[in-house]
DNA sequence: GACCTACGGATTTTT
DNA sequence: TCCGTAGGTC
């Protein structure tokens, strides 16, 4: 059977398309992902040798997910010579290849953003520069921002519009902190995210052989979530498709939402301007939403300005109207969710993987991860503190790193106490300040067995004897695969040990992390290697990916959870039921997002993603009093709310607000909001906790049980439907259609449609108050009326 | 150098 | 609230 039989007609017209610049303009849930799939295997059916495709996609897991689809058409050994994955994924590989070229070592490290963050500060604060006005983040953005429109320090330095600008803002020295963060980089053999595209466009710049030679490789080129792309991104696309122009962008300009990061929605439309004769399919059939879902987030998206004309439709059933909760606090919508979701799992029985909250911030995860753990609801937190970012990890793989690349300071800086080996903060101070002054790396100097003055004889034995065990290391970075050597340094340096002998409820998480990490490893050890099949795979392959890799990009493992998430990570994914929380002013849209039309455009796209996240459901909440910082403040609900046409919403009114004045606790959504403290808290901080002993500590993590028993169950059951207690059943024989019911929840309904068998008949039942429903009967709270 | 305490600042969003 | 850190004591 022909694959690309599956496709509708622009589909397949987008699929088909061989040679030539296209570009695919693809609404939510139009199926681009089938497209790019597709014409990837098309283009191998058709004769393209894989080796020559390279697609980009936003996260690894796209990537990867994409591989077994065409895989699974044209079979997996073929797939696998693709080369596909993320811009920095891919780029970091070429660079690696490449490295001599600009002067970098092989082995490279990679610094995430807490590693650059580090160095920062460190630099801001060896230049004497007061780090409440040269504060680390907004110089790191400052930094990144240039480097993704490939300005380095130098250029920096000359750029007047720029230098005006840091001028105005009373931190003329943030070229200082460039100048010694490129250095400084440099030096350790590191590159931050954004160097990774940075001086892939260097070597495309600097070096014609290496331009030839990769635009030659790759015949083909895919771009995903083009809208999502910066300037260095573009550019070094723009290089490599320069000769053939076989280049083939997907995106789609509704659900741009990196501005922030440089995305800039004109690539899309300037995408035309370089390639004239470009062909551009455009995908409006929606396959994932019901139309009142699909009608809703036009109805939001159509008050943006800036955007391509395109008309999203659907083909499916009509579906449930958006419901709209207000809570009077973050607590209570988080309780509200929790039982939202356990009572439409029963109803509609969903499974819980079904379900997503999603948020503007992470800090809000919080109230719902405590409601759904009180009445026992599994979930999945992605984002916030990665794997990969857990303390423990981050040391253990710091070891990894300074064997790979000795010059590594960050990470010398990071491990050489830890676990503590004596060699404290003065100490190490003298020691970089030492390596200043020579003019050498860190780790040079202390291999060199030379003790500086500054050092004490005590100091310097110890220091030695570290240096011993990190050489017997490096000496096998080569030799060994990844977990024989991983697991001996796990060893060796007492981290082990250390996370072992720590008793705690929180040691032992960290010790089973390590734990995972090790198993981690091994498992890549035994993956091929996709260059070269017959060569091992070492530590520093593996340090290759492991910066790269976000929470989204592991597996998922026993599945059927709900997740909880951002609206920015749960781009491109797609839930049966999804919960769309804190829609409140300045929460979301942001209050940064306030002062320009642009920004809160990005805002409101960003709630367009969120609402077209979901197939089935769209439930949208706010709260009106919220803790932030220790207070409570109060809030105003979100404008987003009112701009989604009200035939979509349920509320008797078809408004919102009446829902807000449905509980009538003198509360107005229409009154203005007060950024007053309402309750100054008594603060009481984990220090205090801290301070009065371990085993207080202790105490309050053995008593506390994740019991049923903080939510109280009787009340839960009897305001929803569960197994354990199901209501009194009703004779099926005496429903049938027309029957008018009441339901405990939903109120007077009247019945549709009667189907199945029993004991699994279900009923769908049209309330006027909450709208179309199936229930089971066997579950549901029905009474004949 | 390790441990303790008190204080102030932080929340966008991510590769 | 939570976290990192400056500054103190042993």
């Amino acid at each position: 059977m022909d694959f690309l039989n599956e496709l509708n007609a622009p589909q397949r017209a987008a699929a088909e398309h061989l040679e030539g610049p296209m570009m695919v303009i693809a609404g939510a849930g139009s199926g681009k992902t089938r497209v790019l799939t597709y014409r990837i295997a098309n283009l191998m059916r058709q004769g393209v040798d894989p080796f020559s495709i390279l697609a980009l996609t936003f996260t690894n897991k796209a990537a990867k997910e994409m591989k077994e689809r065409i895989g699974k058409v044209v079979g997996s050994v073929e797939a696998r010579h693709l080369m596909m994955g993320t811009f920095h994924s891919i780029f970091a590989r070429i660079l690696r290849i490449e490295s001599d070229r600009i002067n970098y070592p092989y082995n490279f490290t990679i610094y995430d953003s807490q590693d650059s963050r580090a160095l920062l500060k460190d630099i801001i604060k060896g230049l004497g520069l007061d780090d409440k006005v040269y504060k680390v983040a907004s110089v790191a953005n400052r930094i990144s921002g240039a480097k993704n429109n490939l300005i380095n320090a130098m250029g920096y330095a000359n750029h007047a519009e720029i230098q005006g600008e840091d001028k105005q803002a009373g931190k003329p020295r943030i070229i200082d902190v460039f100048m010694a963060y490129e250095k400084r980089c440099f030096n350790a053999g590191a590159m931050d995210f954004d160097d990774l595209l940075y001086k892939m466009n260097v070597l495309l710049r600097d070096f014609p052989d290496l331009l030839n030679k990769y635009q030659k490789r790759f015949k083909f080129i895919l771009v995903d979530e083009y809208q999502d792309t910066n300037y260095a991104q573009y550019l070094i696309i723009k290089q490599l498709a320069a000769g053939h122009k076989n280049v083939c962008v997907v995106g789609d300009d509704a659900q741009s939402i990196y501005g922030f990061r440089g995305a800039s929605i004109q690539n899309i439309l300037n995408f035309k301007k370089d390639y004239p004769d470009t062909k551009t399919y455009k995908l409006e059939q929606n396959y994932r939403s019901t139309k009142i879902i699909v009608n809703a987030a036009n109805s939001v998206i159509a008050v943006n300005k800036d955007q391509i004309k395109k008309e999203v439709w659907t083909e499916n059933s009509e579906g449930e109207k958006i419901r709209i909760h207000r809570a009077s606090s973050d607590n209570y919508e988080g309780r509200y969710v929790a039982d939202n979701i356990f009572e439409t799992r029963g109803i509609s029985g969903s499974e819980y993987g079904d379900f997503a909250i999603l948020y503007r911030t992470n800090a809000q995860s919080r109230s719902f991860e405590e409601s759904l753990r009180k009445i026992n609801i599994p979930y999945r937190i992605y984002g916030g503190q990665s794997f990969y970012q857990r303390k423990e990890i981050k040391d253990l793989i710091a070891y990894f790193r300074l064997a790979a690349n000795p010059r590594d300071d960050e990470a010398l800086r990071r491990i050489i106490n830890y676990p503590a080996r004596g060699i404290g903060n003065t100490t190490m101070d003298r020691l970089f300040s030492a390596a200043g002054e020579k003019d050498l790396g860190v780790y040079d100097l202390m291999t060199l067995g030379v003790q500086p003055e500054s050092i004490k004889k005590a100091a310097w034995a110890k220091i030695q004897t570290f240096t011993e065990m990190m050489k017997g290391f490096s000496s096998d970075i080569k030799s060994q695969t990844a977990h024989s050597l991983g697991l001996r340094i796990a060893k060796r340096s007492g981290i082990v040990h250390q996370l072992y002998i720590d008793k705690t409820p929180e040691g032992v998480a960290r010790y089973d992390n390590v734990q995972e990490l090790l198993n981690g490893l091994q498992a890549f050890s035994e993956q091929p290697d996709p260059d070269d099949e017959n060569a091992i795979r070492t530590l520093s392959d593996f340090l290759l990916d492991v910066a790269l890799l976000t929470d989204a990009d592991k597996d998922d493992d026993d599945g059927n959870k709900v997740s909880l998430m951002t609206i920015h990570a749960a781009k491109g994914l797609e839930f049966k039921h999804v919960n769309i929380v804190g829609l409140e002013e300045n929460l979301f849209p942001s209050q940064r997002s306030m002062d320009s039309r642009a920004d809160m455009e990005e805002e409101r796209r960003l709630f367009y993603v969120a609402i077209t996240r979901a197939c089935e459901t769209c439930t949208l909440s706010y709260a009106t009093t919220r803790f932030k910082w220790g207070q409570v403040h109060n809030g105003e609900p979100s404008r987003f709310l009112e701009e989604i046409d009200e035939q979509f919403i349920i509320a008797p009114s078809g408004n919102y607000n009446s829902v807000a004045n449905f509980t009538n606790d003198g509360w107005s959504s229409r009154g203005s909001f007060s950024p007053k403290v309402v309750k100054p808290t008594q603060t009481h901080n984990k220090n205090s906790i801290r301070s009065a002993g371990k085993t207080t500590l202790k105490n309050i993590n053995s008593d506390y049980k994740p019991s049923i028993g903080g939510r109280n169950l009787t009340k839960l059951s009897s305001s929803s439907v569960s197994p354990q207690s199901p209501s009194k059943n009703i004779e099926i024989s005496n429903l049938s259609e027309g029957t008018l019911v009441k339901h405990a929840k939903f109120g007077k309904g009247k019945v549709v449609k009667i189907e199945g068998e029993s004991p699994n008949v279900k009923a769908t039942i049209f309330f006027p108050a909450a709208g179309s429903k199936q229930l089971l009967l066997k579950f549901a709270k029905l009474e004949l009326l």
